[in-house]
DNA sequence: AAACTGCGTTGTACTATACAACTACTTTGA
DNA sequence: TCAAAGTAGTTGTATAGTACAACGCAGTTT
């Protein structure tokens, strides 16, 4: 089945691209905010707080790099720690104010440039594009 | 135009999600070949061989990365340096045999992978998914 | 010939990352 | 009840990938 093994090996090739670019893209527009910072913020705003431990599993990192991660933002003021009353193991992690503040103007840059790139797309392309990604990442997340 | 911002806020996140995660999972997958000395060898196979300087161009690295990506390279034993006799500034690169079995080992076991990721898609879908990253791709090259 | 340009290497520094060892706290079970 | 086992997070150490700057060498231009 030649033209499927076509496909397949396009997506392979265009995400490794993609991949292989994303990192340095992403540093060049926000040097205050590198993209594994950004996730993680994101992913506190989103939630409304979590544990580092939670950000770990979620993202397949390793806690010390967790920690180092959420120690940098700290040090920025991106971040507060609340111990957990019920269990002073636990540091609930919250984006400060400034933390949110900057995260909603990478956010918006970021989409702003997105939206740049997919200008010409149109609608139904652009909605098939994004679903499909989602499917693909949501298989990936269970085998991780 | 809500539901266009929606798709491309999708587009974002997941090709965002996708690339934090690809270097590691390649690294799993393959330790003996990264996911960046995998793409340079890769493009030395398709191009026939080529320069550093084009590499560098090509995936918007500097010279010194890949000197040294081509250097680590040279040592496994997959690149060769051939010297432009027209120009003896110029190193001409190839991969070794060696080199070009084990790209042809990764490539394989890469592919395979994203075969079982995408086994359950009809191949229409497929289709359309690979040329939307296909334009994507080649929308944010003529950029950089 | 001297100045300029282009290719590649090396010195240095930084970020992201993992793994292992550790501290501090909590839970469990005999 | 209290010792053993488990869990959250930090820190020491090591590695990969990366950039920038300074350099050396080989061609090219004036």
């Amino acid at each position: 089945m030649p033209h499927r093994d076509d496909s397949v090996e396009t997506i392979h090739q265009e995400l490794t691209a993609f991949a292989r670019r994303a990192r340095a893209t992403a540093a060049r527009m926000h040097p205050e905010l590198s993209l594994v910072s950004y996730t993680l913020l994101a992913h506190l705003d989103d939630q409304q707080g979590c544990r580092a431990t939670d950000l770990a599993a979620h993202y397949c990192l390793d806690k010390s790099t967790v920690s180092r991660q959420i120690a940098a933002l700290e040090k920025l003021g991106f971040v507060e720690r609340r111990v957990d009353p019920d269990d002073h193991r636990v540091q609930v992690l919250h984006p400060t104010e400034k933390g949110a503040q900057t995260l909603a103007n990478v956010t918006a840059s970021r989409r702003q440039a997105f939206q740049e790139r997919l200008a010409d797309w149109d609608e139904a392309d652009l909605d098939r594009f994004a679903s499909y990604l989602a499917r693909y990442n949501a298989t990936q997340e269970s085998r991780d």
